[in-house]
DNA sequence: ACCTGTTTTAATCAATTGATTAAATTATTT
DNA sequence: AAATAATTTAATCAATTGATTAAAACAGGT
């Protein structure tokens, strides 16, 4: 069995590391993370990991690159529309990334963290930066701002506003004295409210 | 000299120890900091680490304690004063807050990235619930945006639009191609920009 | 100068951690 | 079935890490 049954959900040993690796890593970051927590989780003998990964740091490398490629993957189609307007794009990225936060809440802190520890290892992606500001998106933020207002400043709200709640999710749980489902009724609001006041944030003066 | 000469700077190797911490814990976090990187920092032999603080956890939890205590020193006076327009205090606290984050950026992903990492051990501190919820600045907040919008959502906004900038520095700075001076540029102009947002978004519909 | 308590140092410890090895088991090919 | 290749396991390694110890250096009081 060197090739394909079709692994009924594709649940190879190297498949099952990884994920286990993803979820542990995720969770408690690079430091943090023990292979052996890895290989409990994926339940695998712990010299799996290093048969099919190599090191700890491959592997992570592996599971970084795919989690980040998650983020972007569908923001490219909506980014170069150039058949709808600025605020159903900001509405698109806003609904798509709460929806997606959602399910994977852990993940932007996780990746600015490993960043920020080590920001020379992502120091490569040129193309993330391209991807923003040649984009059809990023002319209609400047054009529709017209001079008042740094487009680059509209882009932090955006993200920020987004992303924030789930970076912050057991602080504000714990001072807005919130439960799981409280705060996921807040996130669903958001989707509705974050274009509404970026809107108004581009009509400012 | 068992008691203060003065302490030119209060540089006792207590104290050395726990500024070369928190400058190594607040760069690299909790799990990634080496007790002897604490000890090279601040010059002194590893053993006195255990000496004065017992434990490399004992001597977190005092850094992380007055990490804290840093922001929310002054925070209660603003909100508090029942003399001062709504506008007024979120002026105050945005500008605060800017200013003690361009000394100071990255005390905001350590703290959220070790409550995340530990939610139990930040779990008591019921006082910084009352203090926002209770607080004459939190009373205003519901009355302006009289039922409109959730207050928590506006205090989510106000406190990402300040903070998430500096969380995502590296990746902000990357993309958006900006060296420090531009980044800090841009962190200004937000002291001004950012109660303008919050004001529009508290007279939404 | 001598004693006493505090601070500092070098050496060391036990536990943990990422990784490797050699043998075993299992699968595939001939 | 035999041979070969791939996968898995248990045991072990060397390096690192937080912490401790016993001795040395230092200070202040008498």
């Amino acid at each position: 069995m060197t090739k394909n049954k079709l692994e009924i959900t594709d649940t190879t040993t190297g498949e099952k590391i990884k994920e286990a690796a993803r979820k542990v890593f995720t969770k408690k970051g690079y430091a943090a993370t023990r292979t052996r927590d890895i290989a409990e989780e994926a339940g695998i003998n712990l010299a799996l990991l290093n048969y099919y990964f190599r090191s700890k740091e491959k592997l992570f490398d592996i599971v970084m690159r795919e989690n980040m490629q998650q983020l972007l993957i569908g923001l490219r189609s909506v980014l170069y529309n150039e058949t709808t307007t600025l605020l159903h794009k900001i509405k698109a990225i806003v609904s798509n990334y709460i929806n997606l936060l959602r399910k994977h809440p852990d993940l932007p802190l996780f990746i600015l963290s490993e960043i920020k520890a080590n920001p020379d290892k992502f120091a490569m992606n040129i193309g993330a930066r391209t991807l923003l500001l040649k984009s059809h998106f990023f002319k209609q933020v400047k054009e529709t701002g017209k001079g008042k207002i740094n487009p680059i400043q509209i882009i932090i709200n955006i993200i920020g506003l987004t992303v924030f709640p789930f970076i912050a999710s057991p602080l504000l749980k714990h001072v807005g004295d919130l439960n799981q489902k409280e705060f996921d009724a807040l996130m669903k609001e958001r989707k509705k409210m974050i274009p509404i006041w970026i809107n108004g944030m581009l009509k400012v003066k």
